[in-house]
DNA sequence: CATTGTCCCTGGAAGC
DNA sequence: TGCTTCCAGGGACAAT
């Protein structure tokens, strides 16, 4: 399931590859992903040189030279490999660039979607401080942690909190603290929002080093999965050892998200 | 605005 | 063995 670090991996690992190439040929698979008119999109996109390539949250962003954005988000299944062997089952819209590389985005469940637009203000609206700049401050979060009465798990997962944290992330960065997920967001005090803020930050900055977490489908433009579930101490870990206190790992069901935690490190 | 519930989608797992 | 049902979850959207 790409979240901030994964998303982050395969925009780091495409970069060199793609920026500054123009894209020569699109060849659309399946249109369910494509989420603009398809005469709209095809013309929109072809020809353009790819000027930049981010991310923002867990959407990945490529800045055309038509001045519109190519925006793609990998929902659950979602990837995008460069230069695959072979064409997969999967491969939904694949985009031939001026040196016969390809990109091709594949999902398996076709939840992932992909948009070209002019307008980037509205994805901006969408999405809070990026975690991993400084932006993102303990008083920022605080701030937007404030007076709210839902479980600080669901919040966490809230893009417009914080962009880009997922529902593994949430549960690893809430284990670091030791706040149990359905504890009251706006209940929390100044240090357990410091612990928050410091166990948010590190959880995503080694899970970038580890180049994301392949559980599921996760994989890297150049098919090869991310190490950083190995490291995880709670995340899909049902049944195991907690790593500080040697208690059981339990799975309860948070606002219908699967949440990992130790129940005697996160105390109610 | 904050919050909660529903829907989308597929294939692997679980149940009968 | 083979069929059916359930489940995973990010975000759009609707309802409250």
């Amino acid at each position: 399931m790409p979240e901030l670090p994964e998303v982050e991996t395969i925009k780091n690992e495409l970069y060199g590859n793609v920026v500054g190439r123009h894209i020569t040929s699109i060849t659309i698979d399946d249109p369910k992903p494509v989420q603009n008119p398809l005469d709209e999109f095809t013309r929109g996109v072809s020809g353009q040189k790819i000027e930049e390539l981010y991310r923002r949250g867990k959407y990945l962003i490529f800045k055309l030279s038509n001045k519109k954005y190519l925006i793609i988000h990998l929902r659950m299944t979602g990837a995008v490999l460069f230069n695959p062997g072979k064409v997969g089952k999967y491969a939904r819209v694949i985009f031939g660039l001026d040196d016969d590389n390809e990109m091709v985005f594949t999902d398996r469940r076709r939840l992932g979607i992909i948009r070209l637009t002019d307008n980037i203000a509205d994805l901006e609206k969408k999405l809070g401080p990026e975690p991993l700049e400084s932006v993102f401050t303990p008083a920022v979060l605080a701030k937007r942690l404030q007076g709210r009465k839902a479980p600080i798990k669901a919040v966490l997962l809230d893009q417009k909190v914080i962009a880009g944290v997922g529902n593994m992330y949430a549960d690893e960065a809430l284990f670091a603290s030791k706040i149990h997920p359905l504890r009251e967001t706006g209940k929390l005090n100044k240090r357990e929002i410091g612990r928050l803020y410091d166990a948010i930050v590190s959880v995503l900055k080694e899970a970038v080093a580890n180049k994301g977490a392949s559980v599921d489908t996760y994989q890297r433009p150049d098919g090869a999965k991310g190490t950083a579930h190995e490291n995880f101490k709670v995340a899909h870990q049902r049944g195991a050892k907690c790593p500080r206190c040697g208690g059981k790992v339990e799975r309860i069901v948070v606002r219908g998200r699967g949440t990992y935690l130790c129940p005697k490190c996160q105390k109610i």
